[in-house]
RNA sequence: GGGCGCUUAGCUCAGCGGGAGAGCACUGCCUUCACACGGCAGGGGCCACUGGUUCAAUCCCAGUAGCGCCCACCA
């Protein structure tokens, strides 16, 4: 290629689409599991068949990649398994949506139809968040793309649940759960989002029985569920009521009488008016309470699977019922509120904040609802789940979300797994219709199991989609079968999701993965920030503040938005995503595709390194490598901690502020010499060196900038000659390159350039123009070492006429810095302005007593000497000197100059 | 009600026992032959508040206030 063909600006379009292709066609994400390699593994969190890729999948699948492409770079075998979650409610409600576009309802199409209808629906949309995810560069193995519905996984999720149904762990049913009226589905407790809501505390009156004219108060959220009361609860130590217990209300509206019951759970003497009515099928203390009275109070249904008012319910009267069956619940409470107080019952309302369950999938009203469902006994399971991560076989990364883990954990509920809705894997169990009895099954069932009965039917229900991704870790690797994959990589070796599914998921997995495969599913889990909008709200359509990530790229470039969620990961923290963001890390790519330009410009096409001898590598071309091989084993300690947002800041820093800022410049010294000049030569090696290898550091991060880079790099620079910048080793530091005194060295030429380029700033000295410095030293070494770096001063600091010594003066009209060991003097005839002059010292004087009076303080407390570790004190003893020393020596100058 | 987290420069955030940092924004100068998606030089902070531990606290401990999140059956 040549030099000039190279744009000025980087274009991300054209790189990203060639390079995947190209990576896709050599099948380098492509894992072997026949190679003994060591390896490692990652299943991704599969995202929803119905989603799009939206900022949270960017930021999950963006670690993987950068560890998936840093451990493949690294030489381990390496998988990364993508698939997608069939997403049972949230699928369902979309093809539904979708139909009733065409005035199609579910019901009438049927069962087997809708569900063909979903199909049709994945086979055409259910592919676009994959293709999404390809755009973002991620290096899955795209031939082990796995499906939560697909044959092989069905077949896992038939196994598990016939051998837990077998093992006891897996029962069935009538019990309170939630029901989201919307959906028509029972939902697990965590699938219910509770939100605080401003309603009304009703206080009604019931008369007792015995005596109508005395009212037990009860006070009540929920007036319309009293037509299913069937019990008032007081507390049985209550001096107001105990005497009660034993004794009938009459319900109003109703020509129902029921007890007087005590409970000391149920009812809290200090809430309400101390006496609470008992509605076992509509509220879930309620229940628990009925349950614990003997007998069983009876439990009254008085809605139904729509949250409506049934028309059947017992002794209620047809007044009653004529005016409210069949309305929401919601409506249904404002006309029993009326009735109750046109009836006299209604003793007062009052204002009262309150939590609602609302469903997760549609956000609609939960109701607790009595009905059969399926369960997991989770106890059992859970158990040695909690023990694995106590032992430490689990890891969570940040530790303290350990916590969370165990809090849910100790205090597990059963799951409900049935839900009653089409999409998902059908619930393997069949009722024979003769003999009632139910028939699990890992094949379809043609007979009842007890009295082979032909009569039989399948489980209408299908189950939580929750359920089959608690198997996805060993699921996708083909288990049931004892396939080679399974054997090679798992347990997989790390989790990477955020904390809104510990819950739904990883809990699960570590359960499930512990209890089939006698083995914990992964061994780390990191827990990533969750993405928030500029303004910290939650990203959400309605709310209009989604940050698109495929505009992101379209915009700005993957690797810039890539290496925008690096920096933004650090841990336990919210990410508060904002374009401008993105904009300042393309302006990074940017700039590292100048350097790269730079570079490239310098070398011939022929370009063959130079043996790198010491006396050929100029003081700026030891100081890069040393700081290069310090940066490696920063960006290498933090990648192995998941500390992405170090990794990023530190490449960033080193490539911008260090390679380029200064050894792009100070190159230039040595690039200007003769071609056959070693030292040049040692320079061309040093800049090619160190721009190959920060490429290959930062490709995990950034895939296709790097890529393009790279293979315009000489050949004989690349390591391994490898053909692909993906597949090449990742850099490993060499300590012997790091070299302490030569950074110090450097740093002392740097400190002297900043200190003229300062006085030709504050001076307000033109850029173009050269100018004269004179350096006093203090001791000929320094002066020996800033004269080998003298034409770097010269062309970092703009100056013609560079005299060092340690007998050099200071003349009579010059602005005056001071460094360690050194004066420097920019003798400004002509131009000088006193007055500015003054007040750049008086600035610097004053910045340095306001130092001078933090050391003495600290030096002049007798404790710390004698307290302090000695070094702490030494280096503050020879800080505070240097302080004394430039003080005195700025004063001086300050006066001369008066 | 229980738990967790946060409060550091105008904004977004690192740092978490020994002289307060970054990016963006801001000010001045500069179209210097890699880059104006750029360069150089600057300005800007009682590190929320109050106590305590320590020779030393932005950092550890306790409390206060504000914000955020999670869990929970407050009728």
């Amino acid at each position: 290629m040549s030099d000039q063909e190279l744009p000025k600006t980087y274009d991300p379009a054209q790189s990203e689409q060639k390079w995947y292709s190209l990576w896709l066609s050599r099948r380098y994400f492509h894992a072997d599991e026949k190679s003994a390699i060591d390896h490692f593994s990652i299943v991704i969190p599969p995202p929803n068949v119905t989603g799009s890729l939206h900022i949270g999948h960017a930021l999950n699948s963006t670690l993987q990649d950068i560890l998936t492409r840093w451990m493949r770079m690294s030489g381990r075998n390496t998988l990364w398994l993508p698939g997608t979650d069939h997403a049972g409610i949230a699928t369902q409600n979309v093809v539904e949506r979708q139909l009733a576009k065409d005035h199609i309802d579910r019901h009438a199409l049927g069962r087997e139809k809708f569900i063909e209808k979903v199909w049709e629906w994945k086979k055409d949309y259910g592919g676009r968040i994959i293709a999404q995810l390809k755009r973002l560069g991620a290096s899955c193995d795209w031939d082990r793309e796995r499906f939560t519905m697909d044959e092989g996984l069905s077949r896992a999720v038939r196994e598990v649940f016939v051998t837990l149904y077998e093992e006891g762990l897996i029962y069935r049913g009538e019990r309170l759960i939630n029901w989201c009226p919307r959906c028509h589905t029972a939902l697990s407790d965590i699938e219910v989002e509770h939100e605080d809501e401003q309603g009304k505390l009703y206080h009604i009156g019931y008369p007792l029985s015995h005596d109508p004219s005395i009212r037990l108060v009860v006070a009540t959220t929920r007036p319309e569920t009293m037509l299913g009361d069937t019990a008032v609860a007081v507390h049985p130590l209550d001096p107001r009521y105990k005497d009660l217990i034993g004794k009938t209300v009459n319900l109003p509206l109703t020509s129902r009488t029921i007890p007087i019951i005590g409970d000391s759970i149920l009812v809290d003497l200090e809430f309400g008016t101390g006496a609470v009515k008992v509605t076992p099928a509509h509220d879930f203390n309620d229940y628990e309470a009925g349950l614990r009275q003997k007998p069983e109070l009876p439990r009254i249904k008085m809605l139904d699977e729509k949250g409506e008012v049934r028309n059947d319910i017992p002794d209620v009267l047809p007044d009653v019922m004529k005016l409210i069956h069949g309305k929401p619940a919601k409506k249904a409470r404002g006309i029993v509120a009326e009735l109750l107080h046109e009836q006299g019952y209604l003793i007062k309302t009052e204002e009262h904040a309150h939590s609602i369950g609302k469903c997760y999938r549609c956000k609609a009203v939960v109701e607790p609802y009595l009905s059969p469902q399926w369960f997991v006994k989770t106890g059992p399971l859970a158990k040695p789940a909690i023990k694995a991560v106590e032992d430490g076989k689990v890891r969570f990364v940040p530790k303290g979300w350990e916590n969370t883990y165990f809090d849910w954990m100790r205090n597990i509920k059963d799951w409900c797994i049935s839900r009653q809705i089409w999409w998902g894997h059908r619930i393997p169990a069949w009722y024979c219709d003769d003999c009632g009895e139910i028939t699990v099954s890992r094949t379809d069932a043609t007979a009842c199991g007890k009295c082979k009965s032909k009569n039989i039917h399948q489980e209408t229900d299908v189950l939580d989609t929750w359920f089959s991704s608690a198997l996805w870790p060993f699921s996708t690797l083909g288990w049931p079968t004892k396939t080679p994959e399974l054997a090679r990589y798992y347990p997989t070796s790390v989790l990477v999701t955020s904390f809104d599914i510990i819950f739904f998921w990883v809990a699960r997995m570590i359960m499930m993965g512990l209890h089939f495969m006698k083995e914990v599913p992964f061994k780390d889990v990191y827990i990533h920030a969750l993405v928030r909008d500029a303004e910290g709200q939650k990203m959400s359509k309605s709310k209009g503040n989604v940050i698109d990530p495929l505009v992101m790229i379209d915009q700005y470039g993957t690797d810039a938005f890539r290496f925008t969620l690096a920096a933004f990961a650090a841990q336990g923290r919210d990410i508060k995503l904002s374009p401008e963001r993105i904009e300042g890390y393309r302006n990074f790519a940017n700039k590292l595709w100048n350097a790269s330009r730079f570079v490239l410009m310098n070398i011939e096409k022929d370009f063959i390194p130079a043996k790198m001898v010491t006396q050929d590598a100029s003081l700026a071309d030891q100081w890069i490598l040393s700081r290069l091989h310090s940066i490696m084993q920063e960006v290498r300690s933090a990648l192995a901690e998941y500390r992405f947002n170090d990794v990023a800041s530190g490449l960033y820093q080193f490539i911008w502020h260090e390679y380029c800022d200064w050894y792009l410049e100070l190159s230039k010294t040595a690039l200007n010499l003769d071609r056959n000049s070693t030292a040049r030569q040692a320079t061309q090696t040093t800049l090619v060196t160190v721009l190959e290898t920060v490429l290959r550091l930062l490709h995990p991060i950034m895939p296709f900038i790097t890529e393009e880079l790279w293979q315009m790099i000489p050949e004989s620079v690349r390591t391994k000659k490898a053909e692909s910048i993906m597949v090449a080793a990742y850099p490993v530091p060499d300590q012997t390159q790091i070299n302490r005194r030569i950074e110090n060295e450097m740093q002392t030429v740097m400190e002297l350039i900043m200190a003229i380029r300062n006085i030709r700033g504050e001076m307000n000295i033109a850029p173009s123009m050269q100018i004269t410095a004179i350096v006093k030293v203090e001791q000929k070494e320094l002066g020996e070492h800033l004269q080998k770096a003298e034409d770097y001063i010269k062309t970092l600091a703009r100056i013609k006429d560079l005299r060092i010594g340690d007998r050099e003066t200071k003349p009579k009209t010059a602005a005056t810095a001071v460094i360690k060991g050194a004066e420097v003097y920019v003798p400004l005839e002509g131009i000088l302005d006193l007055a500015q002059e003054r007040d750049r010292l008086i600035k610097e004087i004053a910045k340095t007593s306001k130092d001078i009076d933090v050391f003495t303080r600290k030096l002049s407390n007798r404790d710390f000497i004698d307290k302090a570790p000695k070094a702490v004190v030494e280096k503050d003893t020879a800080k505070l000197d240097d302080l004394r020393t430039k003080h005195k020596k700025l004063e001086q100058n300050l006066e001369m100059l008066e």
